[in-house]
DNA sequence: CATGAATGAGTCTTCATTCAT
DNA sequence: TATGAATGAAGACTCATTCAT
């Protein structure tokens, strides 16, 4: 009989890898949905404990998962982090998408209060994990670059042309540019003032801002 | 024999006792030195390598005083992080308060002109550790409230009203805060996009962003 | 919720049973086959990458079956060892048996020439594998005792006696040893330091080495 | 209070900074005393249970002293693999040189007898342990070359050159690796042979397998 | 039989904190 | 007071092995 010792083995340190893709695609359809629990469980914990307790042991007993079960998909923590990066990017692009496409045509008042409604849809849902993201973007990123950023203030621009709009001194991109920075940031704060979503009012006056802003306010 | 068990002692972590505040008040000038040394070497590893990289052996070694002084002036990190925090709302209440005082009497346009150049000032030096703080805000001050964010808008509602300005629909208190956090973002973003500080131009077009909310553009 | 206890079910190691016979005999062709490739695996990862790169799910991996097969086959990597260990010392022995049966009746100058041929032949193809092998023998054998030695010393101390040596103070048997002991270290020496095989010029410097002495050089 | 979640933490596997040397070097004599027992404790591991049980845990376990004080240290486990075998390649140096510098002048047969007794010296208290250096010496010293060989050989080849003996068809540098071999080789198979020591008319044996190679024997 | 998803004990390593000197 | 060696809980990650499909 062997004994437990003489078993060979070398459990070094992950050597400088540091993929931040999945580790192995999901063949199985078990798979797809540890990855899903994974994502899910990353998520609560970020929102409502802070980056502090997000650690690979918490996430995966959160999941419901074995700890090997996370690392068989997950080089790591950050590969988590980007994961969600990613998911969330593409959630807003979507729903930022589908609001200006589908307020085609209509005034920019109407275009400004659908596409707010859309921003505070998205970020709801986990306004901390947001903020951990964009405060963790360099680190996520750490060449390339957003592309969530430029879509979006792309699409904004055209926005801005369709209304006829001109900024004195300031490129459409750039106006476009400072428009989402100020609805993310009013958001942002919107939803960290109060706990249980942003009020109608508190909605109207983010609105209201960026028509000041458009120079649309009479 | 090797054991020696003599040689382990009971020396676990510290049990959850903290205060945020300093342990010995610097009495000595020799003590307000290491504490000073002790929140530069903190500001620069925060701003260089984020939160992940700040620990209190790598900030007394950065510091070049013993882990032990370290632990002599500060409860632990937490506090080192509150003392970091105060710090920086103080610096930036009194750049505000320098402004604002400074430019009593004159249009509102030079009033956010030179308001902007404060906190442009007061962010340049460590952006990344202004943001480091902002997300941990809650963590640091877990039951108090920022009393900065309160003062600036006080201070900022009282320029709009000196100036006599009306917001349909919307408080002054209301659009004060929502001004201060435009020029926050804006600020943030100018900083995030290039390294080496913020130009005139882009300057100029925070200070226009401003005056679009205010209704001062033409 | 996310915690799915259910998910979770008792799957612990195996509890020290074991045994490094093969678990079912090769009875097709299928299987012969997927032990090969195991074995081949196994051979390559321990001769490029060494023990520590030696394990189950990388030998699966590199054999390009799945590791359910694998343990189909082996109880375990130790198994795989000793089906190595086996297999290179029946490659061995069976070199040296030709080697000596086909030199019959030669000089001992020829013979040693032949069995050298022999011998760097057989350790060429993965002469790390034979250093860890050697290394690991006492634990993959944990009780037998390697029949190689003995059965080699055998053959040779037959080879001195037909060629009429005799060794002062030393038995034929010792005598033997020593010479394959000494052939061993300088034939494993002459790898390590050059990659690529072992030249002609170095072959018979080792030969020269063992006519030395057998007290053969002029 | 603070919690114990909402400390701000970062405990990333080791960058790739893999250096094998000390961390830090020891300014108490205390430290002196924890690396000692560090290097002790790793020897017997090594000697009496092999690579296989060789980890930090274990090691700092047999030590006495915390995991965290060996990582003090050490950077990891190879730095103190490389510490033994800097270690055992001193001793080793030392023992050959004290033994040729002390035969000089006597006749080959006594230079050799006393080096082999030097050597078995050096090998008897842990010859598994020097197997194990050997084996692991390329991952050890990963570019550095080592730098007993080449001096014992060099003043092996001293010796020979003394004693005024030539090798036809080989270099004297390349007589002298070969003897260090084959001594290396016969001490090692010997110790393997028997637990508890070399006998006389073994240490015998192998003084006479290298006057055999050099010549000398009537 | 083959597959590969899942498990979790075991290892490696860090870092907040204490305390002897 | 200052120092820095020591501690060990906590967290990152691997890999031998099992078992449902």
């Amino acid at each position: 009989m062997l004994r437990k010792e003489t078993r060979i083995s070398r459990r070094g340190r992950k050597p400088p890898e540091a993929s931040l893709n999945l580790r192995r695609k999901p063949l199985q359809s078990r798979s797809e949905e540890t990855i899903a629990v994974i994502l899910e469980a990353s998520t609560q914990i970020l929102e409502t404990r802070g980056l502090a307790a997000f650690n690979t042991n918490a996430i995966a007993e959160r999941a419901g998962v074995s700890i090997g079960s996370l690392y068989q998909y997950f080089p790591g923590k950050e590969a988590i982090l980007a994961a969600l990066h990613k998911h969330f990017e593409e959630q807003l692009m979507l729903a930022v998408n589908n609001s200006l496409t589908q307020s085609l045509g209509q005034t920019l008042q109407l275009r400004l209060r659908s596409l707010v409604g859309a921003l505070i849809d998205a970020h709801t849902r986990s306004p901390n994990l947001h903020r951990i993201l964009e405060l963790e973007e360099d680190r996520i990123l750490h060449n390339s670059t957003s592309s969530l950023d430029t879509t979006m203030r792309k699409s904004v621009a055209h926005m801005l042309l369709d209304a006829g709009l001109r900024f004195p001194g300031i490129s459409i991109q750039a106006a476009a540019e400072d428009l989402c920075v100020i609805a993310r940031a009013l958001i942002d704060t919107a939803l960290a003032r109060s706990t249980g979503g942003i009020t109608a009012s508190r909605q109207r006056r983010i609105v209201n801002a960026l028509e000041r802003y458009a120079g649309l306010s009479t």
